[in-house]
DNA sequence: CGCTACCTGGGT
DNA sequence: ACCCAGGTAGCG
């Protein structure tokens, strides 16, 4: 449940609570959930540890802090960040938590156990989760048309899976691409190169519509604080598999590309 | 590129 | 008793 809008609530929320607050202590309860360092300079690292700054970089939140080291931690597909006295029962499935100051606690949850962290200098960080890797920022005001074209527009890769890579555009998960191509009206299965500049296009408004409206309505799940997002009705097509295409009526069908359900009208996406 | 591993709980 | 999950890394 966890993709770039959830994500961005998330930092939204570090950002007006936790960033000028000083980390005590860490606790690691899944070690696996530390990518690096090893989890006792990871525990003493932290410690006494003001942070300074929430950013996002694709689904990555990283969190700067004093001493020059860099926070990053990844949701995976179900993790979530909440904020909570500490003296309040951790809830199952706690990896990590950070105990700040005026007794809170910062909680990296997930019920899967994919989430993950890595700390370290800002070039470690960089290095180590393959940041210089990631594709423009989907929602960078410098991603138009044009930028669009030139990440997608010349490869012969199945559209939806280029969506996906984080290389080729940083931003974009299972459900938003779904439904972006929806808000297109494109095939999921077209070759990238096929597209025409009016497609391309309307592509471009779709992946920003989908976005922007994902973050404007708080998501899909809860905040940091534990608050309901409001963005679950917005589905169009995804999980919706033999209802009604909202736009033409067909029912709608699901397959599989690259190993991902996809779902799609096949009336009005072409 | 396509596959597997990671890991737990909920759905069928 | 299966099978599946909105992501990524690492393998051949």
């Amino acid at each position: 449940m966890t993709e770039m809008p959830e994500v961005e609530i998330l930092v939204r929320g570090l950002r007006e609570h936790v960033v000028g607050r000083t980390i005590q202590t860490a606790e690691v309860l899944l070690p696996s959930a530390v990518r690096f360092p090893a989890v006792p300079e990871f525990i003493a690292q932290l410690a006494g540890c003001m942070v300074t700054s929430a950013e996002r970089r694709a689904k990555y939140i990283l969190l700067g802090l004093s001493d020059e080291l860099l926070l990053g931690l990844h949701m995976m597909l179900w993790g979530t960040l909440r904020l909570a006295p500490a003296v309040e029962a951790r809830p199952p499935h706690t990896l990590i938590t950070w105990r700040l100051d005026r007794d809170e606690e910062l909680r990296l949850i997930d019920q899967l156990g994919y989430a993950r962290a890595a700390l370290g200098t800002p070039e470690a960080v960089s290095q180590g989760l393959g940041l210089h890797l990631l594709g423009p920022e989907a929602l960078d005001p410098g991603f138009d048309v044009a930028a669009l074209a030139r990440q997608i527009g010349r490869r012969r890769g199945v559209l939806k899976s280029l969506l996906l890579n984080q290389r080729v555009l940083a931003g974009l998960g299972n459900r938003d691409a779904d439904e972006s191509l929806w808000l297109a009206g494109l095939d999921p299965r077209r070759s990238a190169a096929t597209l025409t500049e009016a497609e391309l296009t309307r592509l471009h408004a779709g992946i920003r519509e989908m976005l922007t409206e994902g973050i404007a309505q708080g998501g899909t799940q809860r905040d940091l604080l534990g608050r309901k997002g409001r963005a679950r009705h917005r589905r169009h097509i995804f999980e919706r598999t033999g209802l009604p295409c909202p736009r033409c009526g067909t029912a709608i069908a699901i397959t599989r590309l690259g190993g991902r359900r996809t779902h799609y009208c096949p009336g009005c996406q072409q």
